[in-house]
DNA sequence: ATATCATTCAAACGTTCGTTTGAATCAGGT
DNA sequence: ACCTGATTCAAACGAACGTTTGAATGATAT
């Protein structure tokens, strides 16, 4: 009777998990009906409320089945650098570069999602609903804490206060970047299939990341000649 | 029988418009109800409907009112850098300022929303909603083109397309960064008072943004030791 | 004073929202 | 074969949404 095949034990699941980002992406969440989600999720009206609760849990679980992978990959390559290195401090660029792959390795994973989850993520940054916001902090403080510390740890003649700053910046970069819609490619004229690059995108990043943590302080900053 | 005194010509119209501005930056466009809105501006429900038409010109209204002089006082101030440079290209970090200056100043006016305004603003760069994108890529095109430009003469020897990365980068830092959320001065650790400072900010951004502009060539991102 | 026009008002419109219900259907253990 | 617990289903719930209506009110000009 049913049209699918034999069914996997959290089929629905993943289904509505799916369609949930997808269009979390495309039209945001208050945009997004439960009859459209259930509806190309191809299941029934009701079964987000039997398997997540209600929509907010919904959110809170899209959410979390990504990033909590990512926060623990991220940890993790930041442990193998730190061990590797002995007690030194780590040089910046690598900081930036276990930061950031993890999101980048994620633009070019058209296939299962990936793609589609960065840019919600980029987008949820500046997301004014402040439950959803507190979520967001809430997944990523001890993540930050971690880069905090090693930043500060790999560059202590930069005051603090200078140093949050600069980070604040390059989570906008980054965020920026990931959420990039196409008004904004048509405005960066750059090619469609040039996003697609994670590695050519990721020297871009870093290029621009690095040089701007390491900007000459304050005051005098005067203008210094083009490479 | 009316509350309010001698009642100015467009006293219902600015008072739409005030409280949309602060509600929108607060919950969004979707997450805005006619009823609290109206409820807050102190007018009738009906009168949204009356002074423009819909929801959705009532959005368009709020962007139209500080764009379009925004985006007037930017053009006027490179206008004027440029006769003064007599043809000869600028450099680029005045082009930068010329583009954060009229943002930063708004982040200071806290009486008169501006400071609300920018922060909607920040977000709406990510906003999910095509007709809303549409807008913002409209009011802004010809700004970006006179903008990209300026910075093509100014860096004649970076290839096009890297410099419109950065550009991208750029506007993603300034975007994120007017935007902020409490819960990304929580994370950054700065005081809130620092926020207010426009002048301090324009600095710090200036400095990350001239440096990631001017880094160093792709390929061999090398890691510089700190100022 | 009266006619005219713009604006405000309370009430209601039809639609869509997230969620709930209770019966139908399915799979696995005995 | 039958019971059991998990899942799916069609249908309905009340609440809130953006918008419309037509009468009441205000100010202005004749």
């Amino acid at each position: 009777m049913t049209l699918r095949a034999v069914k996997p034990p959290h089929e629905t699941r993943t289904r509505i998990l799916d369609a949930a980002e997808d269009l979390f992406m495309q039209h945001g969440f208050e945009a997004t009906s439960m009859r459209m989600l259930t509806a190309k999720a191809g299941v029934n009206l009701a079964a987000v409320n039997y398997h997540f609760g209600s929509k907010d849990a919904l959110i809170e679980a899209v959410f979390r089945r990504r990033l909590d992978p990512m926060n623990a990959e991220r940890l993790a390559e930041l442990d193998r650098l730190e061990t590797e290195a002995n007690g030194k401090p780590l040089p910046p660029e690598a900081i930036i570069r276990a930061f950031i792959r993890t999101s980048l390795k994620m633009v070019g994973d058209t296939r299962s999602g990936g793609r589609t989850f960065v840019r919600l993520l980029g987008r949820t940054y500046t997301e004014p609903s402040k439950p959803i916001r507190a979520l967001i902090g809430q997944l990523y403080c001890q993540t930050i804490e971690r880069f905090k510390a090693a930043f500060t740890r790999a560059l202590p003649q930069l005051p603090r206060e200078e140093l949050f700053w600069r980070m604040h910046f390059m989570f906008g970069t980054l965020s920026y970047t990931l959420a990039a819609t196409d008004t904004v490619q048509m405005i960066a004229g750059t090619k469609p299939e040039d996003r697609h690059d994670a590695r050519a995108l990721e020297e871009r990043l870093v290029g621009f990341l690095c040089a701007g943590l390491h900007a000459p302080r304050a005051e005098n900053t005067s203008v210094k000649k083009a490479a």
